[in-house]
This record gives structure tokens, sequence and C-alpha cells, in this order.
DNA sequence: CATAACCTACCGACCGATCGGGAAGTCGGC
DNA sequence: GCCGACTTCCCGATCGGTCGGTAGGTTATG
């Protein structure tokens, strides 16, 4: 009649695994409430164990976070390998890439919005490995869309900038997507796929139209004068 | 000969006043290490005070955080509502929009990617006045993606989701820029403008090029089961 | 002599992590 | 088939330390 555990049981319906159930939680609460804003109590309660049971399973918080993102990063990168060995041409590659990374964040919403937040709540030598990761990642983005820009099919002035602003872009499903949405998942990975598409497409709009007469106000508050 | 004081009078060369050092300091720890991740005593040292003068100048830590999300929404909002107001044409209103949105985000790095990610850390109820404000500051640029299908000068499927994704895309700004870049701010604001604008356009190019065959694997771990 | 600008000293609560120990199971040896 | 050794899983209790915040007094400024 513990109150962790019978919580546990009215949620899932069936004790599960111990271990499972500490991953689970963890993501949970990092997610809505940040790595640093999450005690160690508080995941423990909501695995439905003991804070001593907790760390039977695991050795450092900082372990479950770290789990996570290798659970994020090493899948997505695993898939772009595979799109770009199984997929030839840059247009197909990239409108595959940003298929799959759409889909995989809105599937994935908890984990990836962790990982994409909270790499600054890592010690500094594991963390110098998570974004080597991300960067290999990052790569492959880059020389897809390097390669389009070679054999002519994409026209975009910097390769980098722009598939750093692809990226964040697809990321940022993660943030607001709703699967009670009226999209289904598949739709909105392909309405990316073409604005991202359209965005980098040879086949461009006229001279870009601007309003270059307006004066806009300066930096507020002088926050951030040591940038 | 406090080591607070004199670690300030190094870095600055001068002696500002508490208040203002108080407000940087949490700008950066803030951004740095996040909000739960930085103590008041961390804050005190860096501004230089002890936390109890700290607490002369402020009533809780939220209160520098809400400063610092309001410091940034505002003139977003400000700028945004100007720029409706000025400009005629729904391309150089979202070119204007885009220009002015990157540079705000390279010039305010700090309390910009700190608005980004730490309106979870406020109480609902202040959570919920900045969330007002940031849809107020969204709901302009929706406006605009949609004013411009209505007249057909762009050509989208959807102006909310069109709206988020380019929003995030120019947020992303503040999480890469770094000022010794090779590109001017101006000239980097102008290339997002330009990549908006073609994502958007009613001239677009030719039919999708995907890889429809290609089948990839599963969420990893089993994370995010309750998502 | 009032007010702003700080100080030293300290509060209770909570932090991540660990202690020795015990219940329940797994295993080979005889 | 039974015993002792060992492992897995997990407990209540508590560690030293840090958290956000404060009480009450002192010093500088107008």
């Amino acid at each position: 009649m513990r109150a962790g555990r019978s919580e546990t049981l009215r949620r899932t319906g069936r004790v599960r695994p111990a271990d499972g159930r500490i991953r689970d939680a963890s993501v949970r609460l990092f997610a809505q409430k940040g790595f640093q804003g999450t005690g160690i109590r508080e995941i423990a309660a909501e695995a439905g164990v003991t804070t001593a049971a907790l760390y039977h399973y695991v050795d450092t918080k900082e372990e479950l976070l770290l789990d996570i993102m290798y659970g994020v990063l090493d899948p997505l990168a695993a898939a772009a390998r595979r799109i770009v060995n199984e997929v030839d041409r840059p247009e197909a590659r990239l409108s595959a890439l940003v298929e799959h990374h759409v889909w995989f964040h809105a599937t994935n919403q908890l984990a990836t919005v962790v990982t994409d937040t909270e790499i600054r709540s890592l010690g500094s030598e594991v963390r110098a490995d998570v974004i080597a990761r991300r960067d290999v990642y990052e790569a492959i983005w880059r020389s897809v869309v390097a390669d389009g820009v070679a054999d002519g099919t994409f026209r975009v002035d910097d390769p980098r900038i722009t598939a750093i602003a692809i990226l964040q872009m697809c990321t940022g499903v993660a943030h607001w997507y709703r699967p009670t949405g009226p999209l289904t998942l598949t739709r909105l990975s392909r309405r990316y796929a073409d604005l991202v598409l359209s965005m980098v497409r040879a086949a461009r709009g006229g001279v870009p139209v601007r309003a270059d007469t307006l004066e806009l106000p300066s930096p507020a508050r002088g926050l951030d004068a040591h940038v």
C-alpha cells in the first residue's frame, strides 16, 4: 500500500520492471521541469521506488540524462546514414532526412526536447561526447545540402547556415506537436519536406522584396551588454 | 578586498550600479547554466554583492527571470506591430519581420535563449502571462503569412504551421550565432529573409521528390511510451 | 536625520548520494 | 533434495552540503 507504487499501478495498469519505470519517469520529468528542476526523490516517486532502489539501477542522476540523449542521437545518426546510403539524389535525400527527423521528433517528443535543451546540464566530459555525436548528425545534413548545391539542384548562399536553419526548423516540431491535431504525422512530415525543398530548390522566385527604410529600436534594457 | 567585487572590477574595468550588474549576471548565468542550475549565491558573486544585498534590489529569483523575458517579448511585439503598421505588402512585411527577429536574436543572444528555454521554470501564474505575450507575437506572424496567402503572393499548405516553422528557424540563430563569424549581422538577417521568402512564395518548383520506399527504424529504446 | 545601500549571520527545507542490512531468488556441490 | 554461497532487488535512515530567502544591524549619501 505504498503511495508511489500504487500511483504507478493506477496509471499503467500493471507492474513493469523498475528499471524501465525509472527511465520513463526521468524522461517525463526532465521534459516537464528540466533536469536541474527535477529531484531524484521525484523520479523515484514517479517510478514507484525509493531513492535507494533508484540508485540500485543507476549510478548518478546524470546517467539518466545521458541515456535519454544517446537514445535520441544514435538512432537519428543511424537513420541519416541509412538514408544517404540508400537514396541517391540530393533532393530525395534531403526530403527523406526531413521526413524522418520530423517524424522522429514528433514520436519522441519528450526525449528529443530533453536532448535539445539539457546539454548544458551535462558535465564537461560527457557533454563533449554528446556534442560530437550531434555534430556528426548535422554534418550529414550539411553535406547533403552541399551536394545539392554542387550538382545544381539546390541554390543556397551558405550550405552550413542553411543546414542549421533547416534542422532547427524541423526540430521545433517536438515543441508544439500534439497527436490530437488535424494532420496525420505522415502528412505533417511531408509538409515540412515540401517547405524545405521549396526553400533550397534552384528554381527560386524573383528579386527579394524588403522594406529598407524602416528603422527599428535597439536591443532592450541594455541586456546582453557583454555578448 | 572582497573576492566577488574585485572580480567584477577586473572584468568590467569600472564599478557600475549594483542593480544593473545583478541583471547582467543573471542573464549570463541563466543562459549558461539554466535558471534552476543557477544559485542566488552565484548570481550575487558574479555581480559582486552578497546575497542579502541582492535581495535589496530583487524580491525573488523568479523576478530576475521574468524581467529578462519581458525585456525580450515586449520589444519584439512592439517592433512587429510597427512593421505591420508601416509596411504594406505581405512579402515586405514578412521580410522585415524576419530581418528584425534574426537581428534581435543575434544581438540579444543570452536573453533570447533564456526566454526561449526557461518558460517551464516560471510559476504557473506568471507563466501564463509570458505565454500570452509570446502568443501575441506569434499571432502577428501568422496573420502576415495568412494575408500573403489570401492575396496570392504566398502559397503554403497551413499558415499556422508555416508561421511556427519560420519562427523556430529564425529563433535558432540565437543558439549558434557568434559575432566573430564571416557574415555581418545585416547580411545574415537578409539571408534568412531570403530563405523564408523562397519558402512561402507562390512561384514554387515542380513536384516534390521523395524516397517513398525507404523503411526506417522505430523510436528508440521505448522512450516516450506515454506521449 | 532619513533613506538607500549594503553587511554578518543564519533559517528550515531540500539536494544528490550512501549506509548497512534483509528478503527472495539462483546456483553448483554433494 | 538440500545446503551454503552468491546475486539481485530493495528497504529505512541518514549523510554533508546547498538551496532560496531573511532578520537585524551598520555605513554611506543626500
